[in-house]
DNA sequence: ATTAGATGAATTTTT
DNA sequence: TTCATCTAAT
């Protein structure tokens, strides 16, 4: 292979052929950052580095997935060798392994967020009972424990920035995550922040250390501004194991996942850990038109702490200035977007190179009705995923039993699609199948109905048997889309009729499940990736006909994307910056800097809206809440000699 | 003793 | 639309 490095700019190609060691790559918004790290990796197959000794890390699955492809254009086949992915699937793949090492029952599973929820839901009651209306609900409490191991801060830290009201209870949030931990570990269960743990711990071990810096001699992490302290320290114990081989790459002003526990400050810091590190900077945009970049400048300008880097185009490239469009309500924004999204699609350009972006998920109701009721194609990368949709987890809880029996969250799932079950009948079953030697086995033969009541037995029965001929076809490995499947006809699809009230459209989201598993080997490999891949599926697989759709994302999820038109809408005082946000001190930097993120998605157009009145909190039904006059926010004011602001619709009223 | 159904409240961003 | 708690029914 000889790699054609004639398409980078001087700065990109420094990088991509630079010796061998410590680097710093700081590219600002559409610099080509993957582009140079792919070519990196390109480049160091070239120089004869076996691609399966290059890991390629990066923060989201999306920016893993576009990683991996750019990697196969210049390589070719020889990128299957490549160790690619996010830090969670990584640390997966790894662990499954060598788990053994250091404890670990290599058939866990693993836990998402609604899971982990439940589980510390069910570790509350049980360990404090009742309890006062301020203490903090299951799923802030899952945020509060995240975020003190994503950040490596105290529990009590982590509390305090949260939730300052509850720091009272600091003993208690303590006794919990106790409990939860001792719980997780009985249950065989991981969650995302156990992964990146137990890979940590495979590093503590000085063999499996030294074995890793011997398997990956080159690291490359793209996205670096998101890691946070856990996956800071995995990247460089590496890098401490294979000789300093590292390569990151990230922007600053980029930055948007504090809430996770993520700190620029790993970004800003490296120079002064690794003063032999060299710093390579791309500020040559090849994105974004003139009119753009001027504003999201000039916007970030206003973030005293941030690199200052100027991003130019790389072209001479000029189009129309930034718009602001203010709009009557929400209704009212949706439709003038819709009409001026089939303009632009009877002008030429194809759906599929715009964009509408949103600071969170629940602003995108009143364009998806509008879209919907246009007949616009679009697909929606916020909310819901494909794995998260609950009968689709309905099935894998199910096959989850399989590969853990004691998966104590899967069971009480199951277990809760029986009538007449609820959570204290479930705990009973549970404990007879952690009391059985071989549970499913017997479980054919309706032996654990003796522990329920004799209403239920006939009922648990058929569940029983349902269960117990799934293990018989996985022990005699049938392909596993006949295992999704044969949940799918058995007592489930009458708990699916029962319970939801369009049966079809979730069957045939079964259907894709049942496909998609049959493209794996093992029930653990496709669970896994069922739930660290999931957001590569729903949107891609299950809409067919037209490629050429609208995308609706969240900004967070727009990271590393680009499209010719992009509307960002909401963009008022009272939802963005969200008022959330604003809570702490660094609040505003960071929405300033989800801001910039939003506009240097653009290509050619820009286009912000906002609604005049405020939002209108229950719907149509009552007509409480918001008649409150929205403003522009606050960085459309910052940039306001860069926007042009069009359809004043309240003369009277000074809008800036 | 448990569960199921109804009522009232609340809502950022991701792995 | 989803979540927690209260109350009635089994």
């Amino acid at each position: 292979m000889v790699l054609d490095l004639s398409g980078l700019n001087d700065a990109q190609r420094g990088a991509v052929t630079a010796e061998r060691g410590m680097h710093l790559v700081i590219a600002g918004a559409g610099t080509g950052k993957t582009r140079t790290l792919t070519y990196r990796a390109a480049w160091l197959v070239d120089q004869g580095v076996s691609p399966s000794k290059i890991l390629l890390l990066t923060f989201t699955n999306k920016a893993a997935s576009s990683m991996m492809t750019q990697a196969g254009g210049l390589m070719g086949p020889e990128v299957q060798g490549l160790w690619g992915g996010t830090f969670h699937s990584i640390a997966n793949r790894l662990i499954r392994q060598d788990g053994k090492v250091v404890g670990l029952d290599t058939t866990y599973s693993i836990l998402d967020s609604e899971d982990q929820r439940d589980l510390v839901r069910a570790t509350v009651r049980e360990t404090l009972g009742k309890l006062d209306h301020f203490f903090p609900a299951p799923r802030v409490l899952v945020n509060i424990f995240s975020y003190a191991f994503n950040r490596g801060c105290s529990l009590e830290r982590s509390l305090a920035d949260k939730v300052p009201l509850a720091v009272d209870y600091i003993e208690k949030v303590e006794s919990v995550r106790t409990a939860y931990e001792e719980r997780k570990r009985a249950a065989n269960c991981l969650d995302y922040d156990d992964l990146l743990i137990y890979w940590l711990r495979l590093l503590d071990d000085k063999d499996t250390w030294a074995e890793m810096g011997r398997r990956f001699t080159e690291v490359l992490v793209d996205e670096y501004q998101d890691t946070n302290t856990a996956q800071g320290e995995i990247v460089e114990r590496i890098a401490q194991a294979n000789g300093k081989r590292l390569m990151v790459v990230g922007d600053d002003c980029q930055s948007i996942y504090a809430f996770r526990g993520a700190h620029y400050q790993n970004i800003l810091g490296f120079q002064d850990r690794y003063p032999e590190a060299k710093i390579h900077r791309l500020e040559e945009n090849y994105r974004s038109t003139k009119q753009i970049l001027d504003l999201a400048n000039a916007v970030i300008l206003n973030n005293p702490g941030q690199y200052h880097k100027t991003l130019r185009p790389a072209r001479p490239t000029h189009g129309p200035r930034p718009k602001v469009q203010p709009l009557p309500n929400g209704m009212g924004e949706a439709a003038w977007i819709a009409r001026q999204v089939v303009d632009a699609h009877q002008a030429g350009t194809p759906l599929e190179r715009m964009a509408i972006l949103y600071r969170s998920h629940s602003h995108s109701t009143f364009l998806q009705a509008d879209l919907l009721k246009r007949n616009i194609p679009y697909e929606v990368r916020s909310g819901l995923r494909f794995f998260e949709q609950a009968h689709v987890k309905d099935v894998v809880a199910f096959l989850k039993i399989l590969q853990n029996p004691d998966d104590e969250v899967a069971w009480t799932r199951v277990l809760g699609m029986c009538p007449g079950v609820g959570p204290k009948r479930a705990s009973k079953v549970r404990a007879w199948v952690k009391g059985e030697e071989r549970p499913f086995e017997k479980m054919a033969d309706g032996a654990s109905t003796a522990v329920l009541p004799p209403s239920v037995r006939s009922t648990w029965m058929r569940f029983e048997s349902d269960i117990a001929d799934l293990h018989r076809a996985h022990k005699n490995k049938k392909p596993l889309g006949d295992l999704v499947r044969m949940v799918a006809r058995g007592v489930y699809s009458e708990y699916l009729e029962t319970k939801y009230q369009n049966p079809r459209n979730r069957l045939q989201d079964l259907d894709q499940l049942g496909i998609l598993a049959d493209g794996y080997k093992t029930l653990s490999a496709f669970l896994s990736e069922l739930i660290l891949l999931g957001e590569l599926y729903g949107t891609d697989l299950l809409k067919g006909g037209t490629d050429d759709r609208l995308v609706l994302s969240t900004i967070h999820r727009s990271k590393g994307l680009e499209w010719d038109l992009v509307w960002v809408v909401r963009t008022s005082e009272d939802a963005f910056p969200s008022p959330m946000g604003l809570k702490d001190e660094e609040g505003e930097e960071e929405e300033r800097r989800i801001f910039y993120v939003a506009a240097t998605r653009a290509r050619r157009q820009l286009i912000f809206t906002y609604p005049l009145l405020g939002q209108e909190w229950g719907g149509a039904g009552q007509g409480g809440g918001g008649s409150i006059i929205s403003r522009p926010s606050r960085f459309l004011t910052e940039g306001k000699d860069f926007v042009e602001r069009v359809g004043r619709t309240r003369p009277s009223r000074p809008i800036w």
